[in-house]
DNA sequence: GATGAATGAGGGTTCATTCAT
DNA sequence: GATGAATGAACCCTCATTCAT
């Protein structure tokens, strides 16, 4: 009864679920709505998911793959850290820059971690990985004399709430990209490179 | 909108709605619940506050003020507006520190503008605001050669980003001090200091 | 605490009642209205009612005098009991022409006896004093073979359900006294005239 | 307005409804009540109709069509018109002496007009299309002498006000069909017939 | 006597979940 | 597997009644 993982159907309720809950919250994301938006019939729903909260679950957590992939896939440091370091960040904010609705449905959970406490521990390891993923590069770049001497930890959790905060604050500015481009000057900054 | 009673009653039940609305958000959060935490009864919610959603509204609105108080009341620009902007950064800052549960209010309806658009362009007219309130510090301090020269605007925004972002992505954090004072050394980077 | 009976603020709450239950009914008025309507204070009702039921009963029973009054005063049979008849059909005819509201009330009532028994009974006893009241006049009426041989009891009840129907159905006709002549006119031919 | 499925519960919900109603009123009436009494769960009751005051108008309206049908199905005059009224009369009558229930709900709306305006006109068309439906025989009856000559769309106003108000008057006369043939003569005579 | 805030029982309505078809 | 009717727990809200001021 429960978790067919391939499934045209299972696919098409999830999407829907994705797009329901991070419009509208958990609580107001009726079954029926999501059904309907992904064109199924009511108790099919239940035949893919166990209940509410396992869809809503797995509407977090299955997206959740390609968003690490994209945030942990970073270059081994060259000979140009910092330029290495501009394009990681040119290439993380273009991806968030379309995933508005996903992004709602992460900071959704975020912003609640008694409600969610599960998917929110998940989510917590976020900074952690990305420390590790971002170190070998800043500590280059601190190296070379390209960056200012902080902490790398440091550094890296303020580059993911910087992200998170852009997308929380002008969430609807997913298309002038020019907008996208000064937020992502800014990131740049930072990391403190001497040449800004 | 609201009874414009001032009564000491009033005020707890405001209090505990901010309080729940912040941790529940405003499906899972219960009247009744309310009522028990303010220690009144479950009608005398109903006569201060019209219904659930008025509660809400006013949960969000009143503490606000005091929220604008801190955020715009920035200094005229002195001989050193460098020193100024890295001391608004520590007051706005430690202020943000202590609201943890009435910033996961603001961040709950920012992350949901379709659900509470009244709400939503009330909190969107605050990033305009900031960047009058910054604008001529910034522009005195990159006139003296202090700051990088980039649009003011872009600045401001980017530093309310991560004010929201460090608040949502870092929320626990309310105590270690330490902490904050990274962010606000992080912060002040955004700025494009010469002297950082 | 109950049931002083006069008082120029009682009377006004009373018509408020009369005329509030009338058109909405017995659930969906609230003593709130009522007591607006009045122009006295919530709580001042209750010094005057012990509760809503039995402010409804004072609506119900207390213009009740009048209305027996006219209902009752029948003239006793002179030489012409046709012509009487037909008088006193006209003067009755004309009061609850009037009397709007508080015909709504008492139809309100009689239409549902198991909700208010004890009101019900007060007013079923009417067509059994109707009876009495009619009957003289019925009879000399017969005697005199102005009026066709039929039981007065019968007479008196269709006469007392025409009233009734009358009123239930041509609820807003109140104006018109047109209409109530040809009414008039009707409830005459219950009687049996030989010359109509 | 409803949703027009045929059902057998649907149909055992609004028997029930239309019951509980007429015997109890509007606000009185609970779901939870008709749910028992038509022998399902609370929540079948909101499968078939959308809300209360749905299940409302569809216990008003939905057996109206027979009562037109019996109301308005009247004869193309004859030879003997004056027969066919009496005909006319006593089938109507017989019909409503069983119809109790049902009566006493289109009493209840046509009581409170304000209350239920929709329902309200919708039964207010009833007195014109019997006006229709009456008028060929009485003038016929009135070509032919048997009648008298009076407006006869006031015989119909007052036949059909009679029908309201005995069924008003003597609400529990159900049974005693004796007094049912009483009330019948009694119509008879608002046709002013030569022949009584 | 007059007032209106405080109380909580009771009602309509929603909706996740179950399950017979 | 797919469907959608059936169920009832839980919520918001109303309002008669009480009672301190």
């Amino acid at each position: 009864m429960a978790m067919q993982k391939s499934s045209e159907k299972r696919e098409r309720i999830l999407q829907a679920g994705i797009q329901t809950f991070a419009v509208n919250g958990y609580s107001t994301t009726t079954i029926k709505e999501v059904a309907k938006t992904a064109g199924v019939s009511y108790g099919t729903v239940f035949t893919y998911f166990e209940n509410k909260e396992d869809l809503f679950k797995a509407s977090v957590l299955e997206p959740l793959e390609e968003v690490k992939s994209v945030m942990f896939s970073i270059p081994h440091p060259s000979e140009h850290p910092a330029e290495q370091i501009k394009e990681t960040i040119e290439r993380q904010f273009r991806f968030f820059a379309q995933q508005t609705t996903y992004a709602r449905m992460l900071q959704y959970v975020i912003g609640q971690p008694e409600r969610f406490p599960d998917l929110f521990k998940e989510l917590d390891q976020f900074s952690l990985h990305l420390r590790e993923a971002l170190r070998p590069l800043i500590l280059k770049g601190q190296e070379k004399g390209e960056l200012i001497q902080l902490e790398p930890n440091d550094i890296s959790d303020s580059y993911l709430s910087f992200i998170n905060g852009v997308r929380l604050t002008f969430i609807d500015s997913a298309e002038e990209m020019e907008r996208w481009d000064t937020f992502i000057r800014q990131a740049y900054l930072l990391f403190g490179p001497s040449n800004p």
